[in-house]
DNA sequence: GGCCAAAGTAAATGATCGTTCAGGGGCTTC
DNA sequence: GAAGCCCCTGAACGATCATTTACTTTGGCC
């Protein structure tokens, strides 16, 4: 084998040749350049040049953009995790009173968007491992807060009664049920296609009416 | 920032500072090596050196054993693969003719598997894709092989009427559920610790009762 | 036309990487 | 004790990386 051969995360030929210059503000075209580079083939082995010609331009400018590569993918993945983060809370507080719609709302809405957006979500839930200490702590910060909206929500369901979750053993443990379940919605995003049988929409109903299941909700 | 600091996957320093030679045989020795490395700190910046620093030798002492890196994390990762595909293809043919009791084997030896294995589990689910693409594809089979043990359960269930799984539109789509059912199972290797409230067969239990419950599993 | 600041270029810097290879111990087997 | 073999060492080698630097280019504004 030939010497020092790159690892590079991608059936076709990296391919890119691709070196016209992007029209949108230089800002915007390395963040777009940035997250199909990262999807594709990972952060360690895109480099800051792979990055610069998708848009056109050469590898020193970044650096007028982003202090380093590290801050550039801290600030894609903080975005996408932002928002997230928000959209999830907005489904559950519109959605009335309660569990079963709150606990469906969450779902439809994360499992929509980790379809529609699978490009930014791979980059946000597979390359964070790489992000300095300092900059990992507040994305892990809003992983936790939406772990913590949904297992609010499998307690309220249990207090009234209207979940009846899996006991094993005589004991409850609504945190994994909870990871189980962000498991589940979040890794949609690494095989879903416009191939499948199912749409978008399709994907998120059958996604909310499993965990409804397994939440045990009893009919409303 | 110094130039060229490399991404390190880790919460603590690497502390790589052990260099006591293994007593095991070498080629042991670098696979256990590798797999605590690749998972803790990720393939691609993980280098020779700092493998066979972790078990008392030196750089080129790896290619007695092994043709490259590449070959060393596809000999660790087909190993592990194998040995999955081979208990859960057990789990299900010892488990009797009922749907219900294959599922919920497969489940059970799937997660006590994921849990117990971690460090295992974790390089042979995120760092494949670093592979050559020669090397990805008999692991890709073998998960594919997996994925279609469970969809030829889930269509036994529903074709004896012991199983009904969620209709969206009119339609089921078995692929997507078992994608789904498999994406948890699988990354509970990614946070699951001795920690929790759950021992390892617990866990297992829970899973299971979670899928049954998922497909619709008609009571015994 | 001249000025200025923002933004891009291209080369240099210092470091690290996977892999190779010539040399040399420490075995067993005669 | 010599020969043969397995295994290891440690210094190359060729390549690539993120970042810095000195320098142009560009475009709006007077």
């Amino acid at each position: 084998m030939s010497k020092r051969s790159k690892p590079v995360r991608v059936v076709e030929p990296p391919a890119t040749v691709a070196a016209e210059r992007d029209p949108r503000p230089p800002v915007e075209a390395i963040r777009a350049a940035a997250f199909t580079q990262f999807a594709e083939r990972g952060y360690p082995v895109v480099t800051v040049r792979d990055i610069m010609k998708a848009c056109g331009l050469t590898q020193g400018a970044l650096y007028n953009h982003f202090k380093s590569k590290d801050e550039l993918l801290h600030d894609i993945i903080a975005s996408t995790q932002g928002e997230l983060e928000r959209i999830c809370q907005q489904a559950v507080a519109g959605a009335g009173d309660d569990p079963r719609a709150k606990l469906a709302a969450f779902v439809r809405v994360y499992v929509v968007r980790h379809c529609r957006l699978r490009v930014e979500a791979l980059v946000a839930n597979r390359e964070i491992s790489w992000l300095g200490a300092e900059r990992v702590a507040d994305i892990r910060r809003s992983r936790r807060a939406i772990r913590d909206i949904l297992v609010t929500i499998l307690r309220e369901g249990v207090d009234r009664g209207v979940f009846d979750p899996p006991q094993i053993d005589g004991r409850r443990d609504l945190k994994a049920m909870a990871m189980a379940m962000l498991d589940q919605c979040t890794h949609v995003s690494m095989w879903y296609g416009p191939g499948g049988a199912f749409s978008e929409e399709q994907m998120a109903k059958l996604y909310a009416d499993m965990a409804l299941r397994a939440v045990g909700a009893k009919p409303q």
